[in-house]
DNA sequence: TGTGGATGTTAGTCATCATTAACTGATTCG
DNA sequence: CGAATCAGTTAATGATGACTAACATCCACA
């Protein structure tokens, strides 16, 4: 019995509250976990009460399921797209950290649960992310090794995980600075990082 | 009935039971979250069953801020020994990261549960786990601002919490690369990380 | 020798939670 | 105007899981 009749005029407002309650469960998720957020706490995120969320996923497996393939693909696709397309090496790496970093800062819950949460995700879909997210760190693994050819291929994966680990930081520190400073900040990081790579003492 | 009677022969194994039990929910709690492991799930890991653990812990939740709480303040400590002891701030920076890389490498379980399980203890304990999370991050801080006296404090803790996220990534990416080759590549990339935070272009 | 404490065990108990059922009001569209 | 579909609701249901109770061993030691 919605006491508020739909404010929303016509069209059906399609698809918009699967995301409003994908963005409300994606900020649980990230504070208390997976399995310390109840199909009820979701619901009522977002003015809805508990089992009306079937009516938009099938449980909750699914909803986590589809929250972080969106990620992996979003996350995937902006990579491609950036290898894909013209530009130097070094010119492609800004452009891979500044995605990255415009993501981070954005969706801060999104990606916490992003690199939490795989393991909660069951046979079938969790070999599905963990492919796109393999595929988006080796396309910066592909730009590092132009940049370092020398370098093994494994120690440029270590690398790029450890960039991410340093990127995605930004939801455990955040607040303390502003984006304005934060993003070139941990740009310049990011890029010295990288350039630290080759063995010399 | 345990079948297999004491191998220990005397003095009890003061605690033996408590660490072994700590550390094998540590490993659990990494994979699939607190909320996500039973007591039944610790015990079995640990050759015991279920409601054996009440005799050494005096909940779940206990459990883990004990395991917080101790990891809290081993890293602190060890870094309140490296800014007392004697030194350059560039060699106590040294000392500091490899302190954080080898306990990172040893004890990956615990660095992953360290930053993702702190929402889940209760009040009275999580102001301590934080107030000695703060004290490390400001041991680092404070050597950092004598590097760059120009740059802002809060800066500076940025910097510092994207460092760490750098280094305890080793936990996701492990396996791939030797300890012996992951620890410097690391140190390599935090060093130059830091020196990165200076503002100019 | 036998008593006490430390450690376990198994069998409840009580809450919580995901999921399903049954039912209701609106909107759309023929 | 209906009838269907969408999007909710509240009330079961069944599992799981934290914690407690009652009972058993073993070891140290007086």
């Amino acid at each position: 019995m919605p006491l508020v009749t739909s404010i929303r005029t016509s069209t059906r407002n399609r698809g918009s509250r699967r995301t409003e309650i994908l963005e409300a469960a994606a900020v649980l998720f990230a504070a208390r976990g997976f399995h310390g957020v109840s199909i009820e706490d979701i619901g009522s995120a977002v003015g809805i009460s508990g089992p009306a969320l079937y009516r938009h996923f099938s449980g909750k497996d699914a909803l986590l399921a589809e929250m972080l393939l969106d990620v992996s693909e979003r996350l995937r696709s902006a990579g491609a797209q950036v290898v894909t397309g013209t530009g130097t090496p070094d010119e492609m790496l800004d452009t891979l950290i500044q995605g990255q970093i415009a993501f981070a800062l954005s969706h801060p819950a999104l990606i916490t649960v992003h690199d939490r949460e795989l393991g909660n995700v069951a046979e079938p879909q969790r070999r599905a992310i963990r492919r796109l997210q393999r595929l988006y760190a080796e396309e910066w693994v592909t730009v590092l090794s132009e940049l370092h050819p020398a370098c093994p291929a494994a120690d440029l994966r270590a690398a790029t995980h450890a960039v991410f680990g340093l990127l995605n930081s930004t939801p455990h520190s955040a607040g303390e600075v502003p984006h304005e400073t934060m993003a070139p900040l941990l740009h310049r990081m990011a890029r010295a990082a990288f350039a630290a790579i080759v063995s010399g003492r």
